[in-house]
DNA sequence: TACACTATTTATAAATATTACAATCTAAGA
DNA sequence: TCTTAGATTGTAATATTTATAAATAGTGTA
């Protein structure tokens, strides 16, 4: 399942004349099958063993590139460093400001809003960006003590 | 009529129990008479002459201080550093991804998300946070070349 | 007005995060 | 297989953000 996201993923980078490399495989592959969002820096440590000497810019290098294409997109969580999320449906993000749990939710595109920006704004909207804070039920229950 | 806004900010702050310092004065000043959405950075130099020798992170803290009063808002512009911006109405952003120009649009809350994120979510959610990408008209035209 | 208490600022320094660059290497088409 | 443009590495430089302790200054109270 989370292969045919792979393989799609891989065809679309053929398709726009990025190559595919193996550490490009290996970092798109985490990205997929972690459920997490992880920063540039947890990418890196994850493949260390697999890639005993990748460089770091390798993987921002790359996290830029699949920023471009599309298959990528990069958070703010609220601290000093970026998240990125593999790209699959138009799923949103709420993010607790206690504890940092990130739990995803799917709610249809805000197609009525890009329109309205492009309109008011005359710009040539690609793509928008969304998180919603506030408190999980574990730490707001904490809170109320 | 931006001196109102201050006032305002300068109360909630009183009635939320923080002191209002001339730094702090400064930096709520310049954000809401810049009509850009400044980095830390930034603001850190523009008050430079009136404050030869206030720290980085003073700025750095009265951010965090305002954002967690709810005076401010952080955004993400692309590259590494986090932008600021003094909330005001319920307004977005567009940002261009080639030049990087920021225009704000207004447009109802979007009440009905957090709302929807709360019920699947049982977070106890407080605001969110959205931004559009594209390119504006002066890029979109040059890009056409 | 002066005092006291505590939050805040300063002035570092340290920790992180991100980008730049040149040399080397390699994916992929011919 | 050969070629070549694009990718990776390794390192360094830069930028961003946080931590800390000592000094300072708001603000309520007497």
């Amino acid at each position: 399942m989370s292969e045919v996201q792979l393989k799609e993923a891989l065809d679309s980078l053929k398709d726009t004349g990025v190559r595919i490399t193996p550490q490009r495989h290996a970092i798109l592959e985490y990205l997929i099958n972690s459920m997490s969002h992880p920063t540039a820096d947890d990418i890196y440590k994850a493949l260390e063993s697999k890639f005993p000497n990748m460089s770091v810019a390798t993987v921002y290098n790359n996290l830029r590139v699949f920023r471009e294409v599309g298959l990528v997109k990069e958070l703010t969580y609220g601290d000093s460093s970026a998240r990125f999320d593999f790209v699959t449906t138009n799923h949103y993000h709420v993010i607790c400001q206690t504890c940092g749990k990130i739990v995803d939710f799917d709610y249809p595109a805000l197609h009525e809003v890009e329109h309205f920006a492009a309109q008011v704004t005359g710009f040539n909207v690609s793509h928008h960006r969304m998180e919603i804070y506030g408190d999980c039920t574990d730490c707001a229950k904490k809170e109320s003590h």
